[in-house]
DNA sequence: CTCGTTGACTTTGTATACAACATGTAGCAC
DNA sequence: GTGCTACATGTTGTATACAAAGTCAACGAG
């Protein structure tokens, strides 16, 4: 009747439900539990918990059991110092693979994001930001790096749960984006990578200073 | 009485496996052969060799079990692809934190490596060759960086079984060794990221020299 | 002789049973 | 009242049982 195995199953749902934040940083992921809740047996439970663990979305002790990560500022320096080498990689890789439905379908992408931004959606804002990278990553066929930069774009949203405010969130990203975009289909790697770092560099001084200036900016009403 | 969990004892024991050589690329990895190999139960046999399997060490399919990876040369290219960007992030965060003692050891790796290969120890020339990287991304303290670069290493290992020779096995590496070694203690992050670029950089184009040049290059006597 | 089919065997995926370990609480000594 | 111990409970890690699916070989039809 279902279609795939039990254990995919229940590491979609698990996924599913830590990035949409319906199981906040910190929460216990029990296999009995997890099991009972979605109604399967434990094996296929443990092993969506190891499977959750390894891209780093939960962390496991010994006879401790698995809790959800809790991705903090520090982890997100690290995890931006990344990033920031391999979007640039993947944008060299796409500028050299791209083709002319790639180019259209990159423009539209940006054009719904700027209809996004004009009319302050900013959910749509959000979902078409990481539109704009996917479609990138996906034009390098290079399964390795996109299986990277995936576990990143991944890790980058549970840590938004604690870290309120999303760092791609700001209207300047639009702007970048079409930077890159022009890079892209300028038929010039090196520029394209340079395009793509410098807009994760960018992200990434953001958090630095955010993380060193006002250290406890969050201010209760 | 045994130190750790049986499914870490057996994924160590299969990875040493893999990595030495023991199990060729191809090789079916059911559950219950490694099960009774190692004497233990098929339940940390399964989990042994599904963080096999995602380290990109062995392949699954639904209801087919997992074999040995079979890393060819077109896999080596997108290996090679990230590696560099990846080595050169670790120069370029090593040479920011790097202290005198971090010197002190690398320099003794160098030197160790100039004796293997002027003795012509080519064990020992590899060993020497991984370590100088290894001790490079230590330094970096960024365990997503590590990590990554550790799963490579594993598979450029594994792949090594079916193109013969090492990709680092020549006696350049060294003094491009050297050259990293220069830029990491110039107190200059551009110029280490550079040099640690370049290096696999120069990897990656003698590698597709040899696949897009001489394609079926053996030539059995 | 070639190709398709059937059937037995093996393996995977899932469920469940059991021992070791961790956690938290109640009770007791001081 | 405070701190420690012992126990009770739940969970993890491991072992095993069972159904479904895949693989392979022998067999028979053409």
């Amino acid at each position: 009747m279902r279609g795939e195995a039990l254990a995919e199953q229940a590491y979609v749902a698990l996924r599913d439900a830590i990035l949409g934040h319906e199981l906040p940083p910190g929460t216990r992921l029990s296999v009995p539990d997890i099991a009972q809740r979605l109604g399967i047996s434990r094996s296929p439970a443990r092993e969506a918990i190891a499977r959750i663990a390894y891209e780093g979305l939960a962390q496991v002790g010994p006879h401790r059991g698995a809790v959800v990560s809790d991705i903090r500022a520090e982890d997100l320096l690290e995890i931006y110092s990344l990033r920031e080498v391999l979007e640039g990689l993947a944008c060299r890789l796409a500028s050299q693979r791209l083709e002319e439905p790639d180019v259209a379908r990159l423009r539209s992408i940006l054009d719904e994001h700027r209809h996004a931004v004009d009319t302050g959606d900013v959910a749509r804002h959000y979902e078409l930001d990481q539109a704009f990278h996917a479609a990138i990553r996906e034009l390098t066929r290079n399964n390795r790096l996109i299986e990277s930069l995936d576990r990143l774009q991944g890790q980058i949203r549970v840590a938004m749960y604690t870290t309120r405010r999303s760092p791609g969130g700001t209207p300047q990203a639009l702007s970048e984006h079409w930077v890159i975009f022009e890079a892209l289909t300028s038929a010039d790697p090196d520029r394209a990578e340079r395009a793509g770092r410098a807009h994760i560099s960018r992200l990434l001084r953001d958090l630095e200073h955010s993380v060193h200036g006002v250290h406890g900016k969050e201010k209760p009403p």
